[in-house]
Parts: C-alpha cells; sequence; structure tokens
RNA sequence: GUGCUUAUAGCUCAGCAGGAUAGAGCAGUCGCCUCCUAAGCGACCGAUGGGGGUUCGAGUCCCUCUAGGCACACCA
C-alpha cells in the first residue's frame, strides 16, 4: 500500500511535468506550518534557477494543473514560491478506513532478509549492570522492528564468557577454595552438581581477582611478584580452558550455567529476549580454519610477534592500524572472536545483515574487523556489516551513571528503583489491591525505563534522571500507556451494552478529528522510516504526538455521547488507536496494563 | 599528536533532503474535575557556542576558532 504522501506525491510530479518541468520538483513533504497547510511542495523554488523564470510562476503553473485534481482538497501558491496543500477528507478517510483493514497499517513489506542482532554481550563473570541497559533495550526494539518486517531475525545476546577474565575468576576461586574436586589432579569422579557459589559472589569475585592483577607504582618487589604470579596463573587456567582440560573446563561450564540463569531471569524482567545464546566461547573453533584461509590468501603476516591483516584503506583520512588476528604465542584477542563469530554466522545463517548494537566507543575496532572479515572473506560479499554505536548513559552531572556512594549499579536495582517510584505514586489509591499495584507499577516502571532510552537517537549520549524519567509527565512512557489505557477503558465501557455494526471512520467534522486521521495516516510512513534508519526514536515521537492529540480530542468530543452512527465511527477510530499504539509499544519493547 | 564526535530555551531533548514564524517536555506563572481515568487538557514565559563563507534563503552545507566527549594493536 502506498503512502498517502506518495499519492500526494504521485500528483504533483505528474503536474511538474505537465507543465514542462522536470518530475523531481514534485517532491511533497510534511507542512512545516501546519497552521497553514498539512502538506507542502517546495520544488518550485528549486527549479526556478534551473528554469530561469521566477518560482512563484512556475508554482502558479502547476497548482493550476492540481485545481481539477481529487486527491487536494485546497492547493495554492504562497510567495514566494510554496505550494500548500490539504489533502481532501475522503482521500484522508478512505486511506484510513484501508489501513483498518491492513494488518500491517500499510506497510510496504520487504520480505526474506536474514538479519543477525548481536546485542547484550554480557559479561558472564559479572551480573549485569547499568551499561547493558542501552543495548539490551535498542537491540531487543531494533529486532522487534525487523521481524515486524517479516525478515528473519535472530538475536543474539553474545556472550562475553571467553579469555583473560574466565582465567582471573578460576584463580581467585583456586585461590579461595583449594580444596574444590576442579582443582584436583587426580579427581577422576564427578564433580558437585550444586551451585558451590552465586551470582553474588560472582560479582564480588571478578573485581577482587582483578585488582589483585594491579600494583600501586610504589609496592615493594615482593608485592609485584605476588601481582604478576596471580597474572600467570590466571594466563595458564585460560590457556588450560581454552584446551578444555578437565577440571577447569568444567568449572567454567558451572560459571556459565549459574550466569546465564541469571542472565535469563534479568533480561526477562527487561522484557527482552534472545533467540540465541552464543559466546565467544562457541566460536573458537573456527579460528583455526579462518586463520588457514587468511595465510591461503597471503594477507596475514607476522607483526612485533603477533599476526595481523592490513586494513588501511586509500581514502582514509588517518592511519588505521592492522587488524590484530592473534596475540603473540598464537592467542585468540577480542578480534579474532569477533572474525571467528562472522564466520560462524556466515556458515549457519548466511545473513544479509549483521546489526552490532555495541557501545560507539568500540567503532574503531569493528572498522579494523568489518575489513579484515571482507579481506578474508569469511563473509559473503553483499552481506551488511552494520555497527549501530550507542552512546553513553550518564548521570545527572553528564558523567557517567555511577551509584550515590560511586560504585556500578547492578541492573537489578535500578529496575526495582524505577518500580518503586511508580509504586509510590499509585500508594494511596484505593482503587487498586496491593498486588494490582505491584503489577502494575512493574509494567509502567518498564515503560519509564525504555521509553526514556529509546526516546533519544541511539549514537547520542543522554542523562539519565532517574527523577524525570519517573515523573510520568509530558513525553514519557507512562504518558503513551495511560493515553493507551484510557481508550482501552472507553472501548470497554462501550462494549459492555454494544455491539457495532460496521468498522468504519466517518468523515471528520471536527479540525481535531481530521488531525487524528492525518496522524494516522502517516503510522506506515513512520514505521517504515524507523526500519530503514534503525531508529526507534521515531516511533517514540511518532506516539507522544498521537498521544497529544488524542488527548486533546478526548477533552474536546465527548466520545460516548454521539448518536449512533457517529458513535459507531467514534469506536471504529478508537479501536484503531489502539491497535497503532499497542503496535507501537511492542515495537519499543514494552505493554499496557488494563488500567493504571 | 592524529582522527572521530557533540554544542539549539534555566534543565532534558526534536528539527525529515537547505525553505515560511526553530518545535516539545520539565522547571516557573495562570486557568480547567457534578462530565468516557486530572499519570489529563488549555494559556503565558523563554533558545541556534563565536567569527567568516556558499545561497534568493542556513540550526541544517563549507572554512575557522572555542569548549566538552571519545578512540588510536598484545584488556575484553
Amino acid at each position: 500500500m502506498k503512502k498517502l504522501i506518495s499519492l500526494l506525491q504521485d500528483r504533483m510530479e505528474k503536474a511538474f511535468q505537465e507543465c514542462g518541468y522536470d518530475n523531481e520538483y514534485g517532491k511533497v513533504i510534511n507542512s512545516n506550518r501546519p497552521d497553514l497547510c498539512e502538506f507542502q511542495c517546495d520544488g518550485a523554488l528549486a527549479a526556478a534557477k534551473r528554469y530561469k523564470k521566477p518560482p512563484f510562476i512556475i508554482a502558479e503553473e502547476v497548482v493550476e494543473k492540481c485545481k481539477d485534481y481529487k486527491e487536494f482538497e485546497k492547493i495554492e501558491m504562497i510567495k514566494p514560491g510554496f505550494i500548500n496543500i490539504n489533502v481532501s477528507k475522503d482521500l484522508l478517510t478512505n486511506y484510513c478506513n484501508r489501513i483498518m483493514n491492513e494488518e500491517k497499517f500499510g506497510c510496504q513489506m520487504y520480505k526474506n532478509k536474514t538479519v543477525v542482532i548481536d546485542y547484550g554481550g554480557p559479561n558472564i563473570a559479572k551480573p549485569l549492570h547499568v551499561g547493558h541497559l542501552r543495548p539490551a533495550i535498542i537491540g531487543e526494539s531494533i529486532k522487534r522492528i525487523h521481524k515486524f518486517f517479516d525478515n528473519n531475525v535472530i538475536g543474539d545476546v553474545h556472550l562475553g564468557d571467553w579469555g583473560l577474565q574466565m582465567g582471573l575468576v578460576i584463580e581467585e576461586l583456586k585461590f579461595r577454595h583449594p580444596d574444590w574436586d576442579y582443582f584436583n589432579e587426580n579427581f577422576d569422579g564427578e564433580y558437585c552438581k550444586e551451585a558451590l557459589f552465586t551470582v553474588t559472589d560472582l560479582e564480588e569475585i571478578y573485581p577482587c581477582a582483578n585488582s589483585k592483577t594491579k600494583v600501586s607504582e610504589n609496592a615493594t618487589e615482593e608485592e609485584k611478584e605476588k601481582a604478576n604470579e596471580f597474572k600467570e596463573n590466571a594466563r595458564t587456567n585460560t590457556a588450560y580452558l581454552q584446551e578444555k582440560k578437565r577440571g577447569y573446563y568444567d568449572l567454567w561450564k558451572k560459571i556459565v550455567e549459574i550466569s546465564v540463569k541469571d542472565l535469563k531471569e534479568n533480561y526477562k524482567k527487561l522484557n527482552v529476549f534472545f533467540d540465541l545464546w552464543l559466546g565467544e566461547s562457541d566460536s573458537q573453533k573456527y579460528v583455526k580454519s579462518m586463520v588457514e584461509k587468511m595465510k591461503d590468501l597471503g594477507i596475514l603476516y607476522e607483526s612485533n610477534g603477533a599476526m595481523v591483516v592490513d586494513v588501511q584503506e586509500p581514502n582514509d583520512t588517518t592511519q588505521i592500524n592492522p587488524c590484530m588476528v592473534l596475540k603473540t604465542g598464537g592467542v585468540s584477542c577480542y578480534q579474532t572472536t569477533d572474525l571467528a563469530t562472522i564466520m560462524q554466522r556466515q556458515i549457519d545463517f548466511n545473513p544479509d545483515e549483521i546489526i552490532y548494537v555495541v557501545d560507539k566507543r568500540q567503532e574503531l575496532h569493528f572498522i579494523q574487523v568489518f575489513r579484515c572479515a571482507r579481506k578474508a572473506e569469511i563473509i559473503d560479499k553483499d552481506a551488511k556489516l552494520i555497527f549501530l554505536g550507542f552512546g553513553t548513559m550518564n548521570g545527572k552531572d553528564g558523567k557517567p551513571f555511577k551509584t550515590r556512594n560511586g560504585g556500578v549499579m547492578r541492573l537489578e536495582n535500578l529496575i526495582d528503583e524505577v518500580n518503586r517510584k511508580v509504586y509510590e505514586k499509585m500508594r494511596d489509591s484505593k482503587e487498586y489491591s496491593e498486588e494490582e499495584k505491584v503489577k502494575i507499577s512493574k509494567i509502567v516502571g518498564l515503560s519509564a525505563l525504555k521509553y526514556a532510552d529509546l526516546s533519544n537517537q541511539i549514537s547520542k549520549d543522554y542523562i539519565f534522571d532517574i527523577d524525570k524519567f519517573t515523573s510520568f509527565e509530558g513525553k514519557t512512557g507512562p504518558y503513551i500507556l495511560y493515553t493507551l489505557v484510557r481508550i482501552k477503558s472507553i472501548l470497554n465501557k462501550f462494549y459492555e451494552n454494544n455491539t457495532i455494526k460496521e468498522n468504519k471512520i466517518l468523515n471528520p467534522v471536527e479540525d481535531i478529528e481530521r488531525q487524528i486521521l492525518l496522524k494516522i495516516s502517516k503510522y506506515n510512513q513512520i514505521l517504515e522510516e524507523s526500519y530503514i534508519e534503525n531508529a526507534p526514536s521515531k516511533i517514540c515521537t511518532y506516539l507522544y504526538e498521537l498521544a497529544n492529540i488524542f488527548n486533546s480530542y478526548y477533552q474536546k468530543v465527548k466520545i460516548l455521547k454521539e448518536d449512533s452512527e457517529r458513535l459507531e465511527s467514534n469506536i471504529s477510530l478508537l479501536s484503531l488507536l489502539k491497535r497503532i499504539f499497542e503496535n507501537g509499544i511492542e515495537l519499543l519493547g514494552f505493554e499496557a496494563p488494563e488500567k493504571m
């Protein structure tokens, strides 16, 4: 189904052509002066130079041609050469009625693309913290938007479950529990099935282990020695792990198991679900063949002990270092894993796109990896590798978000805090039971959290102000939910004693009704834009504006007090609005309560 | 040092491909519940970092300055 704006543009292009001008000047855009018109065409201004004619003459000619077209209710030239357009009432109404019968609101679908979305990226050595919030929320929304457009989407959590960090955790566990069977070379029985430690332990163990490898400047030789030894042991553990040494590998599996269980619970709280729970470790089996391939292609060479691939390109404005494929000693590194993962995804899914939702500070790293992957031909040459870098979530002071005492806040705690604030808002309400209040505050809290994040542009840093996001006034998730709940409540009230004969919206009488229809008619346009640009924020803005218009309509029009034909039209309109809001928040990754 | 990026109202953000009077929200001031949920609606107040340039027209494009942020191979 064509966009409403495209229908208007088709006419306008035709008119330009008929007047002897290039049809490219018939571009129609949303009006930036809603007080004057609904759509506008600025083509005459642009065409003036080329045709050496004053723009208002061109505009007048075109407007004259358009007078007979039934698509326009109003079309006029305003000096110096703007063409102002209002869409005809019939076209607008019919268009909305068609949307009502379209499952996907009249979006043109782009089928059969396979898209892998890499988001999440939690480290299994530690619990989720606020830093994991953005990738989870953004990635989930991008995934849902791509699914809506009928793509075959694979969301991969891509666990950080490999490398030195694991060796460090194991070393610390060994230090604390040397008696564990895992470390007993002679043990050949079955390892303990029960969990010997919790996620909370891990939360403390990793930083502890990490700090043991670092020494202050004025440390004694003995202290330095100790730190080095610890680090060496961690390296050895990592090597053991990589060769799947009995005990060490089993302990690692235990860590993964405990951690993943906790991660799943936490992601569930965020309404975030992954299709794949693979990690860095899963790509290791491709490293060898990948390196062989690079050698065969002659692109891999030794540099200062490491194995690297040049990725400099002629148009670069600065020097780009080679991509390190293997560290000194043939050890895997960050790049190795990401490259091997690309190879793995190519083999498993043959994707058209891989989208990386990662911190934007990693951009250079991914430029190197992507280039290297192409040079090494481990990815189909037509496949797109997309880096979707997100900005930092800062606190009110503009610095990276921290707890009050300066620590890293656990994601769980953040969610709890948001929920608590919502709960407080409802605490005194006598309308709801205690149980309902807890349930509603979780749903509303999540909407506050997610909407606050998604309404910002992905690549920008943003200020996370918990008080602002939970104040629920203005452009917030709860405002959207409140509007939807209102609509649902009216519909419920109507359907208590009535049924509807025909689902059809009538021509708008009030100006505010017309505005709603106009907004509705643009939903498909917004969805396509946010899909193509990977920009959930466009949906956020749209829903907010739609809610605004609806709420002022609600204020002006007694929706249920109209006579029968008009009433049915109102109900049809509300049903459509309900669908749009529900679809919109679904794509953003949250849901609405029945009441609030 | 090299490169990337950001700068819009007191605060937090929009601004579509260069178009008309730069939009919101919060904060502040003032109105609206006998009426489908006041987590709502309406009104007022308030802004493009500095300087050049391109253009009929610049928040948007180019240059430059200033101030932040970030990245630059053996941590991931």
